[in-house]
DNA sequence: CAAACTGTATCACTTCAGTAATACAACAGT
DNA sequence: ACTGTTGTATTACTGAAGTGATACAGTTTG
């Protein structure tokens, strides 16, 4: 599995992991009941401490992305999230104010986002293999 | 000006009233050109010490929302920010990307996120007295 | 020029997020 | 049962973020 940490980029590590273990489920290229790498061997080829593993493979546990089977290793969850589709629309509601905001801010019209966000969406949904800059 | 400090909502006081005035702004509730209260004027108000009021007028003339007159006051910048639009569009593409990836993940198809964001924008848009729960 | 108002700068305190070292507990396979 | 593999828990260090007390530096205006 390609992960790739960015030493100083501010962003704490775990949560690098994070999203791009997100990112690579989001996309496919992660697919449900799929094994990661243990906590240790992840920290291994990371260079950082299997606590930090630990952490990002619970907080991702915890969105309901990955699933722990106690001795035997960390998957891919089978279907999405199990929130509650209230509490999911309730989080998804306030990342789109957020969003539209920002954008306001930024002098950008409503039909420059929807558009923003239907080629973006082009681009995860077809990951070839010349895209893979997310930075 | 309304606004009002969750004291342990675990976001930092001055991010708070960050986020409101852009807020106010991005719904025209607060116009160009328009003088926001002095520094110890809001401090006193929201009983904060001076210093968060001040970061929170700095980090808001960096975004460009702001703008600040040496010993006359800040006031509501001209025009939307000064940033150029490749930079812009950067920053707005890696909101769209987060919020997409998000929005997989808790299960949401493309067209559910774009009506969504529709209906917010509408919301933002057209901000009635009774509609000030942004929270 | 003094008083009253702007925003600015410096420094210190406190808390907490991020990370690490290290020891623990459960299960699988030989 | 022993060994090697999982993930877990405890504790401690460190640096940065958030906030505050307090002093500074320009303008305006009486």
């Amino acid at each position: 599995m390609q992960i790739h940490i960015h030493a100083q980029d501010g962003v704490p590590i775990y949560l690098q992991i994070v999203q791009q273990i997100k990112y690579l489920v989001a996309s496919g290229r992660l697919q449900p009941g799929e094994e990661l790498p243990s906590i240790r061997v992840l920290a291994e080829q990371l260079l950082v401490n299997p606590n930090t593993i630990a952490r990002a493979y619970r907080e991702l546990e915890t969105a309901g992305v990955v699933e722990k089977r106690r001795t035997a290793g960390t998957f891919i969850a089978e279907s999405g999230s199990p929130l509650a589709r209230k509490e999911r629309l309730k989080l998804l509601n306030e990342r789109v104010d957020q969003l539209l905001v920002e954008a306001s801010q930024m002098g950008f019209e409503l039909n420059e986002v929807l558009k923003l966000i239907q080629q973006r969406e082009h681009v995860l949904r077809q990951p070839k293999k010349e895209e893979r800059n997310h930075e």
